[in-house]
RNA sequence: UGGGGAUUAGUGUAACGGUAGCACAACUGACUCUGGAUCAGUUCGUCGGGGUUCGAAUCCCUGAUCCCCAGCCA
């Protein structure tokens, strides 16, 4: 047998959505032959959970019909942006899962062949040198209602024109003294289309080319001509750029080169949060958060150091769907996807965040064993460990109560309940502190007979508690976060208000005194554990020789806490 | 009073003239050495009004509402 891939079919089409549906039928159609798309950020900022859906549709749809996923830098504007940004969506895209590969471009690295197709328009007299103003510019757009004015330089000659253009490019006018416009249609009822600006003067130094270029290009000429050179068949975008895709075209229609497909689809949004660039630069700037990896915020790397793994975004964005329907999904549903992640693969350790001393009066002084716990009941393959048990334990404080609650399963005065993978407990009496009220020890009775959980007389109880050897444990800082915002939409403020008035004074809660079981002595940044009923921890970079911290990513459903909810 | 998009349970998304489905959320219950996980179940929907059709979320007409566009930003 020979030519195998004359017999390759082409990928069966996963028309899940109406992208693929169009990827699809273009590919039957014939208008591509093969599957090319990008991912184009501006490195102007750091990418975010609704960059990561963006992402994830672009390289999604190339791996989906075995083509090839860009990474592209549109970075077109000097005044905006820095290296430092690359770097960190280098770092974003690769770990969120969009493989590029070697392929990473910069729209700066086609500067020079855009300037020659420039001429070319130029020459073909559809573009021209315009010395009006920016005010002037604006003034002669028109509005939406009514039609523009032509610009008194739209007749200029072509020599005219050419020469102007390159004194632009030599660098000897002024920043904003004139652009390079195209000549379209002034009376278009589509504003972009009222001869945009493909170059405009910037004496700035880009982070890339130097000083080399005194003239830079506008998104809607470059954008097409990047796409164009590199191949790319199916070109992915946000919903604002509908009213941008007749100018996208136009410009490679003029040109009579290569063109791609440009298709739009609605952006990310989310409850309780914020997405744009520029809100999330203000939260930073302002100090309401601590940077752009705050694990409060929306960012790849807040999120990223709150705990989310790549899996549980992925799965976020296979879940939530592509549409062109505006659309705010329900952080709840984030939350899930960590959560059945986490729950897989987080081994199992026991931590208390509000410790409360017990004292078992019946167990021997100086006695420690080591009792069996299970590292994930969810992988019978994470084994087991040994954790420390002796006569003073700490308990979490909420699972105590002096006059327990109606449906309150823990301890209290009377009641015993199993301390996991150890014994059973029976509270005796506790005691206080005269001044504040607060119960500072609680006494207990362990019943050796239950040693490992099990009573061998079948007697049950209603609880299962977590709790940690004093003596043994180990310090750490824990941080619990809550939202951002106190409402779903943080936009939603009485007049004269901003977002920042719905900013969370409690999103972000660091107990200091918390206990944890002494496996945790080597943990280290990054890694993840279930804290055993209360939630999903990761171990934040700050955590030094000596000093844990933890950042909880997300909780555990938690019963009681709906059971309190209802009063 | 311009142009471009959109509208299906609380939220997100399927159904492409033939039983309105799935997920999250919410609520029941079972089970449990995590009030976790798991399992079983319940509640809840086609923007309005006409029309075509045996049959309409889907096609036609007509309204309504929401989003985007007047950067030398992307």
């Amino acid at each position: 047998m020979t030519a195998p891939n004359s017999e390759t079919p082409s990928p069966v089409a996963p028309a899940g959505d109406f992208i693929r549906a169009a990827v699809t039928e273009d590919l039957k159609s014939g208008r591509f032959d093969h599957v090319h798309t990008r991912f184009p950020p501006e490195p102007n900022a750091y990418l975010h959970i609704g960059h990561a859906k963006a992402i994830w549709i672009d390289y999604g749809v190339a791996r989906d019909f075995n083509g090839l996923f860009n990474l592209r830098f549109d970075d077109t504007n000097p005044t905006k942006e820095e290296q430092e940004y690359v770097d960190a969506i280098i770092e974003d895209v690769k770990w969120v899962g969009g493989k590029f590969d070697d392929r990473i471009f910069y729209a700066s690295d086609y500067f020079d062949r855009m300037y020659e197709w420039a001429e070319m328009l130029i020459s073909k007299g559809v573009a021209y040198v315009c010395d009006q103003t920016a005010d002037q510019v604006s003034a002669g757009r028109g509005s939406l209602t009514h039609p523009g004015t032509v610009s008194p330089f739209r007749n200029r000659t072509v020599e005219e024109n050419l020469d102007l253009f390159r004194r632009m490019k030599a660098g000897e006018f002024p920043d904003g003294s004139r652009t390079l416009r195209a000549k379209i249609d002034m009376a278009s009822p589509n504003l972009n289309m009222r001869d945009p600006v493909m170059y405009r003067i910037l004496h700035a130094p880009h982070h890339r080319q130097g000083d080399k270029w005194a003239i830079y290009p506008m998104y809607d000429w470059a954008h097409g001509l990047e796409d164009s050179l590199e191949g790319i068949t199916h070109s992915l975008c946000s919903l604002e750029y509908e009213n941008h895709r007749p100018l996208y075209d136009w410009f490679l229609d003029q040109l009579g080169i290569y063109h791609p497909r440009q298709i739009e689809f609605a952006r990310l949004n989310m409850t309780y949060t914020v997405m744009s660039k520029r809100r999330l630069i203000d939260l930073v700037k302002s100090g309401a958060v601590r940077g752009f990896d705050d694990p409060r915020l929306p960012t790849l790397a807040g999120l990223r150091r709150r705990g989310y793994t790549p899996e549980a975004i992925h799965d976020f964005c296979d879940r939530i769907g592509i549409a062109k329907a505006d659309s705010t999904v329900d952080v709840a549903l984030l939350e899930h996807c960590l959560r059945e992640t986490l729950n897989k693969i987080a081994p199992r350790v026991m931590g208390v965040l509000r410790p409360l001393k017990v004292i078992i009066d019946n167990y021997p002084e100086g006695q420690t064993e080591e009792l069996d716990a299970v590292n994930n009941p969810e992988d019978p393959a994470a084994g087991s460990r040994k954790v420390p048990f002796s006569r003073e334990l700490y308990i979490e404080r909420e699972d105590f109560m002096e006059t327990p609650a109606p449906k309150y399963f823990r301890l209290s005065v009377g009641r015993e309940v199993r301390f996991r993978y150890a014994y059973f407990l029976k509270c005796v009496g506790f005691t206080k502190d005269p001044a504040t009220g607060e119960v500072t020890e609680l006494h207990c009775t362990y019943d050796p007979a239950t040693r490992g959980g099990d009573a061998p007389d079948g007697r049950k109880v209603k609880a299962t508690i977590h709790w940690v050897s004093a003596p043994h444990s180990l310090a750490a800082e824990c941080r619990l976060y809550d939202h951002l915002f106190t409402k779903p939409d943080p936009d939603d403020v009485p007049e004269g208000q901003d977002f920042t008035a719905n900013l969370n004074p409690n999103s972000l809660q660091t107990l200091s005194a918390c206990r944890v079981e002494p496996s945790l002595a080597a943990a280290k940044p990054g890694e993840r554990f279930q804290f055993e009923r209360l939630g999903y921890f990761c171990v934040d970079p700050d955590t030094s020789a000596g000093r844990l911290v933890f950042n909880r990513a997300v909780t555990l459903k938690d019963e009681w806490a709906k059971i309190q909810k209802k009063g």
